[in-house]
DNA sequence: ATCCAGGTTGTCC
DNA sequence: GGACAACATGGA
């Protein structure tokens, strides 16, 4: 991975990431693709607008090496050998197609409250929703990028900036009965009746289990909030497309139980769970993917 | 019109 | 514990 900066732009150098199938497979919601290719969206460290040139190159427009190696790195977890990755998961065979499916994606490392709340809203929802609901939430109760043009955007709104508001203040959001799980979420946050400390590094059932505390969080949710907002790449969160995906790619055996990856994807399941969602969505459901 | 969307909850056995 | 409808909204 090397670096490289011009004029106002910064060149990212590295194999291993494809920034529109990271922006674009789920696990963020505030991201666009623009008329031209480049996808610009608003994060914690402001609007970030990139490009991928698709030739092992990303280019970081208005960013200095302090925003990339503070905040973009971080971010869609660069640091990572996700070559080391894919190597150990690639001793599984099933898994080999998945990764072959997924190669580029990154697990993003977003904002706690963000992604728990986002994923709240996420729930027996389809993603065009999803980001309307997200939009008209920083609309209506983020604080704007600059006061002066508010076209500029909005910033995800904090906890504390829901927590005494009532449903009835939701109701333009139009996010349905998902409203009151939004606010019990938001104070939970506020009031810090989350452990967060465990959330972050406690054994991960307990850390699971913290997060259920709230209404509307249940396993999935829980996991994808792990997973996609507080580093926890173990995290494998299962919804229906990977309950689906499993069943058919590690037939159950005699005992009947949930089937479960192989011992190799264990310390990073979240990588391989992206893979495989990747994988089966591809195939537009079971399909090729059904041996 | 009916079904579905990267689920969760409350309520039945 | 496991099964099942209900839950708001909007697009196909």
């Amino acid at each position: 991975m090397t670096v490289k900066q011009q004029g106002k732009d910064l060149y990212l150098y590295t194999d291993l990431f494809d920034l529109g199938r990271t922006l674009d497979c789920g696990q963020c919601f505030r991201f666009e693709e623009t008329a031209d290719g480049s996808w610009t969206g608003i994060t914690h460290f402001g609007r970030l607008t990139a490009t991928d040139t698709g030739s092992g190159c990303v280019i970081f427009h208005d960013t200095d090496e302090y925003r990339f190696s503070e905040y973009i790195v971080p971010f869609f977890d660069l640091e990572r050998d996700y070559g080391a990755v894919n190597d150990a998961l690639c001793a599984d065979p099933v898994l080999a197609a998945a990764v072959a499916h997924g190669r580029g994606i990154r697990i993003m490392r977003q904002p706690e409250w963000e992604t728990v709340c986002s994923f709240i809203i996420s729930q027996n929802n389809n993603i065009p929703r999803i980001k309307g609901i997200i939009s008209r939430l920083c609309e209506s109760f983020g604080t704007p990028l600059d006061p002066r043009r508010k076209a500029e955007g909005f910033a995800f709104p904090g906890p504390s900036a829901l927590a005494r508001l009532s449903t009835g203040d939701l109701a333009p959001l139009r996010a349905g009965f998902r409203d009151r799980y939004i606010l019990d979420a938001a104070r939970k946050f506020a009031e810090q009746s989350i452990d967060l400390a465990l959330v972050r590094g406690g054994p991960l059932d307990q850390a699971r289990a913290e997060l259920m505390k709230i209404k509307g969080v249940g396993e999935k949710v829980a996991d994808c909030a792990l997973l996609f907002g507080f580093g926890r790449i173990e995290a494998f969160p299962r919804d229906v497309w990977i309950k689906r995906a499993m069943a058919a790619l590690y037939p159950p055996g005699k005992n009947g139980g949930e089937p479960c990856l192989p011992a190799c994807a264990r310390p990073f399941a979240g990588i391989a769970q992206q893979y495989i969602f990747s994988y089966i969505r591809s195939h537009n459901g079971l399909g090729a993917a059904a041996v």
